[in-house]
RNA sequence: GUGGGCGUAGCUCAGCUGGUAGAGCACUCGGUUGUGGUCCGAGAUGUCGCGGGUUCGAGCCCCGUCGUUCACCCCA
């Protein structure tokens, strides 16, 4: 009887051994800096009452009008499985107060988030982020922080090729009085349907447009920096100034569009050119409304997300990926079933003391075993049998050059010790 | 949602203008008794994505379908 086999759904990305651990490897790195500056880890659902979402990132937005994982729960309740991650992160800090202590709020939080976008290099349908977001206190110290935190991070990736690019979409009236003259000198180009429809949503989006020809016509638009009122170029000033302190490369880009309606204020992307066409691998910025728009108080917030997936592929690319294959420090092979419990026993005393075990499985021939300690990249490798259950000695392989040595089971543990510790 | 590329052993692929499948790597076993990496020998594995059509005959041609991949859109 045969089985038709199942597959993973489209788009999504698994990460198996041994690529797993370079996977491994980039999340930490990525979310160490947030870590080692006070970010504490929030653990949070991956799906969501659906309102959260088309209230706090915006019904206008494409993530949400097209691109969410929607449907019904038992009780009828519309739920969406989390398209990005700071309104949850909001969601959870309104619902336990957390904004009522010391502030600023800073938190980190690590998962996967769902968008329901035809896959394609570097874009999954689920796919793994970390972030951090800083609520409750509005400096552009904060800001500069924020963004030296996300920039360690793919420091610590070794990667040298990205860019950062910043931009300031400035406080409620900046944009109001931008919006007006933007739209004047739109309605003065001659634009396909669909190109209309966007400008409407959001006519922000139309200096994102890859089109030669709307690039070249967007050149002349009023830029949005020319707009920012004077506490908001203010700030801007000063969130420019500590990233050069800092040492943190990066240029201004005044025609950045973010992809989420909650930004305001100082806004970021890393871009990594090496990626295809998806190149952002991280991004983010401050949110003035969102927490009241969400119920809560009228706190602003900032915050990034990073893309592990992409960041991984901007670490292959560039080459930065530690070699770092999976070992452990001895292998045991137990010839014949007495052998077998005895194997275990040593393994497991040897795990409580820190030392990687591993013991062959089966009963393959003892040249069959050998291979296998060789593939598994053991340092070393003990054979059980007959002979060392009756003397309670083995014959101490290293495998790097074969040599060996005769120890006393009992002195197992000190003598691989001290033998690692070189 | 739209468009292009690709779907042959576990993996990477070859297969000439159509004549009923191959390589390398990996894997298993062996090269005389319980010791890996090199070498030598042997072996297993494919409904050539699926369905239909053209043909004496299709992995190769045509249509459909599914999957995958890249790009548009959008974004991490």
């Amino acid at each position: 009887m045969k089985f038709e086999k199942i597959q993973a759904p489209k788009g999504v990305r698994e990460y198996l051994p041994p690529e797993s651990q370079s996977f491994e490897w980039v999340r930490e790195q990525l979310i160490s800096p947030a870590k080692a500056a006070g970010y504490q880890l929030m653990e949070l659902p991956v799906f969501e009452d659906t309102n959260l979402f088309t209230r706090g990132v915006g019904e206008s937005t494409d993530v949400v009008s097209k691109e969410m994982y929607t449907f019904e729960d038992r009780g009828g309740r519309s739920i969406t499985l989390r398209p990005e991650g700071t309104a949850g992160v909001m969601r959870a800090v309104i619902e336990s107060n957390l904004d009522r202590g010391q502030l600023p709020v800073k938190v980190w939080y690590s998962g996967q988030f769902f968008r329901a976008e035809r896959p394609q290099a570097g874009r999954y349908r689920q796919f793994y982020q970390v972030g951090i977001e800083a609520i409750g206190i509005d400096d552009p110290a904060l800001d500069a922080e924020v963004i030296a935190i996300a920039d360690r991070g793919f420091k610590n990736l070794g990667l040298k090729n990205y860019r950062l690019e910043i931009t300031s979409l400035g406080d409620a009236q900046s944009r109001a009085a931008h919006r007006v003259d933007l739209l004047k000198f739109i309605s003065g180009l001659q634009l396909d349907e669909a190109t209309v429809s966007r400008a409407a949503i959001n006519p922000l989006r139309l200096f994102d447009d890859k089109r030669p020809e709307m690039q070249e016509a967007m050149a002349k638009a009023p830029i949005l920096l020319d707009y920012l009122s004077p506490a908001s170029a203010q700030n801007f000033a000063a969130v420019q100034s500590y990233l050069k302190e800092m040492g943190i490369a990066f240029t201004i880009n005044p025609r950045m569009v973010r992809g989420l309606d909650y930004y305001t204020g100082t806004t970021f992307e890393f871009i990594h050119p090496d990626l295809g066409a998806q190149s952002g691998i991280g991004g983010g910025g401050r949110y003035d409304g969102l927490m009241e728009t969400l119920g809560g108080q009228a706190l602003s917030g900032i915050g990034f997300g990073l893309g592990v997936d992409r960041a991984l592929l901007a670490a292959i690319a560039e080459s930065t990926v530690p070699s770092q294959e999976f070992t452990s420090d001895l292998f045991i092979i137990p010839l014949g079933d007495e052998s077998k419990g005895q194997a275990l026993t040593i393994a497991s005393s040897l795990r409580a003391s820190g030392i990687r075990t591993e013991i062959a499985f089966g009963d393959r021939a003892l040249k069959g075993a050998m291979k296998a300690a060789d593939k598994s990249g053991a340092r070393y490798v003990i054979v059980l049998g007959e002979s060392e259950l009756r003397d309670g000695s083995v014959e101490l392989k290293r495998m790097s050059d074969g040599v060996t040595s005769s120890v006393k089971i009992a002195q197992l543990q000190d003598e691989l010790q001290r033998a690692l510790a070189l």
